[in-house]
DNA sequence: GCAATAATGTAATGTTATTACATCAATTGC
DNA sequence: GCAATTGATGTAATAACATTACATTATTGC
């Protein structure tokens, strides 16, 4: 997914999340959106749905919540699975990627003639720090 | 975590979740049960709380959903991490538990020094039939 | 310019989950 | 037995998350 300039709403939604220490639900990137004008949580949405397909953020289903992609490279082609593990002390989200996981969940869903489009890895627990 | 035995609520829940094909909405459940006198929502909440501490059902994160535990075993000793394929056309979910990933992920977790509690494994896809 | 497409604005509504407080039942200690 | 504690339940209200519907504006292709 080769990601195209970015919309006016789109780039706002992205450097909130950029700039974020951690993951936001929509309504509290609503709220810091307020004074760049916007008014309703479609607005959130939308945007978000968009640097979802683009690769740009991803969600944390566990959290309801969405935190911008940490990967370095520049998105130009889909990187396969994603885990993350998520301090509940802190709220620190680590992003991370492994070939054998995605070997070995491969090969599980290849067994019962699964057709995978996405896989979610999500870690709960507590980072060092908060041990 | 040992099942002590369930509660009128508890049983009726879990009940509702095994004679079902696949995953209910706590909201879902809650309509089944109003023959039975249930009338809000933390009647089902909280018995699903129960529920989950005691291994007997499974929550869906990607679907806000909950599904009964299908392993055979007697739930008396916690079995390790859960994975999930989710059909997105028939809403079929299979439950599955591998222990190749679970090594992995421990070995992944431990290299950050991070303490795991829960780990969500959702895939979501087409199942044969669906494809 | 004009049609087609994509993005946006706004309101209303739907869905999922929790807080707060009162009541009831079972268990424990004496 | 009986008070005290603990666990379970009932009910209402509210909070948090997400989508539908419809109107409007901006961009793109021709
Ligand atoms: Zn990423
Ligand atoms: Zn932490
Ligand atoms: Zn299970
Ligand atoms: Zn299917």
């Amino acid at each position: 997914m080769a990601t195209p300039q970015l919309t006016k709403n789109q780039t706002l939604v992205m450097d909130a999340l950029s700039h974020s220490e951690g993951p936001m639900s929509a309504y509290t990137i609503l709220d810091k959106l307020r004074d760049h004008g916007f008014r309703a949580p479609l607005q959130v949405y939308r945007a978000l749905d968009k640097l979802l397909e683009y690769g740009l953020v991803h969600r944390l289903e566990s959290l309801n919540a969405f935190v911008a992609c940490s990967c370095p490279h520049d998105h130009e082609h889909d990187h396969g699975v994603t885990a993350f593990t998520i301090c509940e002390g802190c709220g620190q989200v680590t992003e991370f990627h492994d070939e054998a996981i995605e070997q070995r969940l491969s090969a599980l869903t290849r067994a019962q003639s699964f057709k995978t489009e996405k896989t979610t890895i999500e870690i709960r627990g507590h980072c060092q720090s908060c041990a």
